[in-house]
DNA sequence: TCAAATTACTTGCAAATTGAAAGTTATATC
DNA sequence: GATATAACTTTCAATTTGCAAGTAATTTGA
């Protein structure tokens, strides 16, 4: 039938889930080994072009990095921009969607500060990561309201389609 | 060379990190379809032996099961255990450094009711994540301290080895 | 007490995913 | 106009995932 195939082009890629819950939903999502090191490298890394990704310390190939962007983008997670001063250049943000992720990075630092640490010889240590404990809250919003001043003009454009 | 051999021997299977970062090097344990769904059917849905996590909602294979609860327990995020009464069933349980993956597992929860629930038509109606929000630190506590409450013979049977 | 059932796996093989390297296209810079 | 740069895509090999079937060690029930 043809049905099947125009849905399926409408849709473009229809996202599977595993089952009812909400916390295998989310791993759907977000449970890969490249998916939230991309949010981590936007959100405190100050990454967004095509090339700030491909030159991270965890050196993502070119192909996988197409395909994680263009997920994210389908799930809403993450919106494609050019400016108009530069058409070569694209930029990847996070939408709220995106930024509501924030706690989950959150609590992945401080579990691996005390958890991971032992294991991982060459870990970096954070001095943040206090600050983080101390203060939770304030400092998921800290990161969020910094990401979106830096990105202000960025996001202006986007708010203006 | 045979030191190589004798050294892997040794350690069973060393983990493999990307780079110096802590959260990718949670990612780095973390990040995959399967080990936070175990976590979380440990921590929330009281399975602890190899069939409990074969009948479950997600239908995990037994040689994918087989072999991240070999991870889990070289990681250290879970301990192997037989009850003196029965020697054919094994337990699975959380050691601390598994139940300190308790935010994670809220965090993911509350990002799922907020921004998953549109994506996946057969999501689970959570009543506990008002709960959950209104009072986190609370929430979380209450899921470890039940977790060690239900597993507290087996628990026992731990500590004395 | 011994055959059937149960638990905890392991094995073999096919399918899907990941990744390294090289190639392509469109823009920007010199 | 030539070179460089950004953002991909393609190809193919290697690794991982997953289904299905098989095995070994208890435990249960007649």
């Amino acid at each position: 039938m043809y049905f099947d195939r125009l849905i399926s082009y409408l849709h473009t890629m229809e996202h599977k889930f595993r089952c009812e819950c909400p916390i295998t939903s989310a791993l759907d999502i977000l449970g890969d080994k490249w998916i939230l090191v991309i949010i981590k490298q936007m959100l405190i890394e100050d990454k967004k072009t095509f090339k700030d990704f491909t030159e991270s310390d965890e050196a993502i190939a070119t192909n996988i990095l197409a395909s994680k962007l263009k997920c994210l983008e389908e799930l809403g997670i993450v919106s494609k921009i050019q400016l108009p001063e530069n058409r070569k250049t694209n930029l990847y943000l996070l939408t709220e969607k995106g930024l509501a992720l924030t706690p989950i990075i959150v609590e992945l630092s401080i579990w691996s500060d005390e958890n991971v640490r032992e294991l991982n010889s060459i870990m970096r240590d954070s001095p943040e990561i206090a600050v983080m404990k101390s203060n939770k809250n304030k400092f998921i919003a800290m990161i969020q309201s910094n990401y979106k001043e830096r990105n202000s003009y960025a996001l202006k454009t986007l708010a203006n389609d």
